[in-house]
DNA sequence: AACAGCTAATTGGTATGATCACTTGTACTT
DNA sequence: AAGTACAAGTGATCATACCAATTAGCTGTT
């Protein structure tokens, strides 16, 4: 893939399909900065002349692009490179987290736990009284109790504020996709029904601290005891799968 | 009749495209267990029937999942469902190294730094005389010189191994994904034509001997150096892209 | 009966053209 | 001058035909 785009044409891209191909082109398009973010594509009809292919093979290229996050389609509009930033790149990052089951699951745990807990340390160098106060709120919210829905939304946007707060665009995509919503949303369930739910109020209550006190070591471990709570049930609930 | 009548009249789906929503329900069929890895979809003219749409909007959906490697597509055999497993759906994670630039790449470096220092801390802890007999061999490879193609394959084995031997498959795809040929192939001549190259045979070592010591803590931080040490020349020579 | 090779049915891959739906710019109306 | 209506451009979807790869079944030989 990396290596195979820019070489020998013939050996590696003969076998491949048509749309295959188109997406590689467009792919090398881009990374030569032929095509910059935010510029427009020709119109599919075009397109798919100027390859010397059909327009649904184009299409099935500019959707396979359009799903990695690389073009964005607007109906009536154009297609157009996105931003490439890595929220635009990464949104696809979360289908793993959608369909992964049993062990699987650990293991995104595992990576989220060592990935939030080096965000929330680097949260607690550098983090501003304003995005601080905003981390409070959404504590806040949390511990005010309500709908699961809400909960889990207050949840998730605690750990997204902490995770931007640490300045890496890039990771903050990666750990916000690791964990979708209905995982979440199993996660308070399951601490609700076993009354345990006082434990993970406990733990934002500790990362917020340290956080307030511009700790990060002590961030990074109350992170990572924080996953590693939500880890330990997990393996403890891993037959509802 | 398949969508709209069968749950809520929902705002979501209103709008979006019917390749959209036929990708979701096949997600959702999967997420659910109605389709389970290795099995077979029906026929493309038979599933597009069966959900209402037209051949070509079924295939966009199934290509779009293709991608995502969640489907696998057999030319006159049928479409199956993969393995599921995370080197499968992991795959695209590479494509955002291949194409971001700048202050992303060095984002994407601080991930690495973050996950591969767990994972080598835990594969210390954990590594067998076999697998780290292997890392062995890697390394030696590193040392004999030769082209920079092989010097890149064999600082990719050397760190492939290790984060295989830490045990979590998840992570062991996203470290991969992080780091394509081509960025490790341009550290590579960096450090050749400024005469660094030293410095990094230097810090694959000491990797070596933490694990060899079986010393997690000794490993993570000699990780976590070494990933440091490409990401300080990344941020010095940032104006070549 | 067992096996090899060929044939035909199955199934994905590509191409084409028609038609629908959304966006945008422009000319017209008020 | 502002707002509206229209028309051109462009993506979205569909239907159909044909190409390409695979698989299963048949045929023929041994």
């Amino acid at each position: 893939m990396t290596s195979t785009a820019g070489r020998a044409p013939d050996a590696e891209t003969a076998k491949i399909s048509v749309a295959q191909r188109a997406i590689e082109q467009i792919k090398t398009m881009i990374a030569e900065g032929e095509l910059r973010a935010g510029q427009r594509l020709p119109t599919e009809r075009d397109f798919a002349a100027q390859l010397g292919i059909s327009r649904s093979s184009i299409r099935e290229a500019i959707r396979a692009l359009t799903i990695l996050g690389v073009l964005e389609i607007r109906h009536g509009a154009g297609v157009y490179v996105t931003s490439l930033r890595p929220d635009d790149l990464l949104e696809t990052f979360g289908v793993v987290a959608e369909i992964s089951r049993g062990q699987t699951l650990v293991e995104l745990l595992q990576v989220r736990r060592a990935l939030e807990s080096a965000a929330t340390a680097a949260a607690a160098a550098r983090i501003t009284d304003a995005e601080l106060a905003e981390v409070r709120r959404h504590l806040e919210r949390i511990g005010e109790g309500g709908s699961v829905e809400e909960m889990v939304a207050a949840d998730r946007d605690f750990h997204q504020a902490i995770v931007r707060a640490a300045g890496n665009e890039t990771m903050a995509a990666i750990v916000d996709g690791l964990s979708s919503m209905t995982f979440r949303a199993r996660v308070w369930r399951g601490h609700h029904s076993s009354g345990a739910v006082s434990r993970l109020h406990q733990e934002h209550e500790r990362i917020y601290q340290a956080l307030a006190a511009r700790d990060p070591e002590a961030a990074r471990s109350t992170a990572a005891t924080h996953v590693l709570e939500v880890e330990t049930w997990l393996r403890a609930n891993l037959g509802d799968d």
